[in-house]
DNA sequence: GCGTAAAAATGCGTGCCCCGCATATTTTGC
DNA sequence: GCAAAATATGCGGGGCACGCATTTTTACGC
C-alpha cells in the first residue's frame, strides 16, 4: 500500500473515530459535522468526501469489524461450519490495537454516552446497514466454503443473515444488560442455539 | 375507534402509499415531500407530523407488515415454535385488501422500480430499522410463549432476530431472482433449515 | 343544535446537511 | 523536476426536518 492510500486510510479512520467520541460526549444532534472535520483536521467538505452522512462515519468502524468476520471466515480451516462462524466472530470483539489507542477516561460514562448513540433512530438504520453489507461478503465466504450458488440457492445468504443476526443479539443484549455480559459469553450461547436449531428450551 | 382515529390511520397509510407509488414510479431523490404531500392532500408540513422523514414514510408499510408477524404469533395455538413463526410469517405476504386497492398496471415496471427504489441506501437502513422495532415486539411474543424472561436470557431475541433474518434473506432473494421465486416456497424452506440448525446441504 | 376544549392541520422561519462544480494542492510515475 | 492523476478545499444551492404560533377540525356534554 502506498503513501496515498495509508492517508486515505488514516483519513477515513480519524473521521470515523472523532464522529463516535464527539457523539458519545456530546449527543448526536449537538455534534456538526463540522465540528467532525475540525477534530480530524480536513475541511467540513472533506468529510463528504469519504462519508455520505454523519451516521455513515460513526457505522464505519461497525462495518469494518463486520466486514473482518467474512474476511476472517475465508481463512478458516475446513471444519464445521458453525465452529469456524464462531471463530470468525469472537475474535472481532476483542478489544483490538485500534481500540488500545484511544483510551477511553470514564469507562461507565462512556457506555452510557454509546447507549444513548445507539438509540438514534438513523444510527440504527446506519448500524443495520453495515451488517447488511457485510451479509453479502458472508454470503460468499459462506458459498466458496460450501460450494453452493449464492444466486440460485438461499443457503448462503441465509446462514449470513443468521450469522449478522446472532451478533446484532448478542451485541444488543451486552448493552441491555447490567453489568454488561461478556460478549464472548453471549456469542458462543447464541451460535450454540443456532447450530442446534433454536430449540425451545426446557426449564 | 374512534373517526378521529380512523382519519389519522387513513391520512397515515394515504402518505405512505404516496411516498411508496412516486419513488417506485419516478426515483427517491426525484420525488420531494412536497409531491408526497399533495399526492395524499395534506399540506407539507403535515407531513412530517406523520413521518419523521421520506424514509420512514415507505417503510411504513414493512414495519406494519412485520409488526403483524408479531400478532399473528400471539395468536397461534399450543404448538412447536417453528411451526407457529412459519403460519405467522406467511400471511403477512400474500396480496392482501391493502394491494388490492392500489392496483399497479405494469407489474414488470412495478418490480424494477421497485429493485431500484431498495437500493437507496438510505431506504435500505429505514427497512432494517423496520425489522428491528417488529423484533421487539415478536421477542415479547416468543417470551409469553415461552415463558422465558427476555431481560435476563438471550434466548426470545436471539428467536426475533432470526425471525427477522430469515424473513430478510427470504424477501432479497425473492427480489434476486428473475422470475423472483414465490415468498411462501422461500420462507418455508428458510424457517425449515433453521428449525433444522441450519446444516450445511449434502449436495 | 351549541359551546368548549382537545387535537390535528397548517404556515412560517431556521439551521443544517448533502452534494455538484470549479479550483487549488499534493502525490505518483517517468 | 514535470506532467498527469488523485485528493483537498471553497462556494453555493436545493431540500429536509423541526420548533413555534395560528387556524381549522373533531369530540363530547348540555
Amino acid at each position: 500500500m502506498g503513501l496515498r492510500e495509508r492517508k486515505k486510510a488514516e483519513t477515513r479512520a480519524s473521521l470515523s473515530w472523532a464522529a463516535i467520541r464527539l457523539t458519545v460526549e456530546r449527543g448526536f444532534d449537538s455534534v456538526k459535522v463540522e465540528d467532525i472535520a475540525e477534530a480530524a483536521g480536513v475541511s467540513p467538505r472533506t468529510f463528504n468526501n469519504y462519508f455520505s452522512s454523519k451516521g455513515e462515519a460513526i457505522a464505519a468502524r461497525h462495518l469494518d469489524r463486520c466486514l473482518g468476520i467474512a474476511e476472517a471466515l475465508r481463512e478458516r480451516p475446513a471444519e464445521p461450519l458453525w465452529d469456524a462462524v464462531l471463530h470468525s466472530v469472537l475474535p472481532q470483539f476483542e478489544p483490538d490495537a485500534a481500540v488500545a489507542a484511544h483510551p477511553v477516561p470514564d469507562a461507565a460514562q462512556w457506555t452510557a454516552g454509546v447507549r444513548v448513540m445507539l438509540a438514534e433512530p438513523v444510527l440504527q438504520g446506519e448500524i443495520l446497514r453495515a451488517g447488511a453489507i457485510a451479509e453479502a461478503e458472508i454470503a460468499a465466504a459462506v458459498a466458496d466454503r460450501t460450494g453452493i450458488d449464492p444466486q440460485q440457492d438461499l443457503y448462503p445468504h441465509l446462514v449470513a443473515s443468521a450469522v449478522m443476526a446472532a451478533t446484532n443479539a448478542a451485541m444488543t443484549h451486552h448493552l441491555r444488560t447490567d453489568p454488561p455480559m461478556p460478549m464472548s459469553r453471549l456469542l458462543t450461547d447464541a451460535f450454540t442455539l443456532i447450530a442446534a436449531g433454536l430449540p425451545t428450551p426446557t426449564p
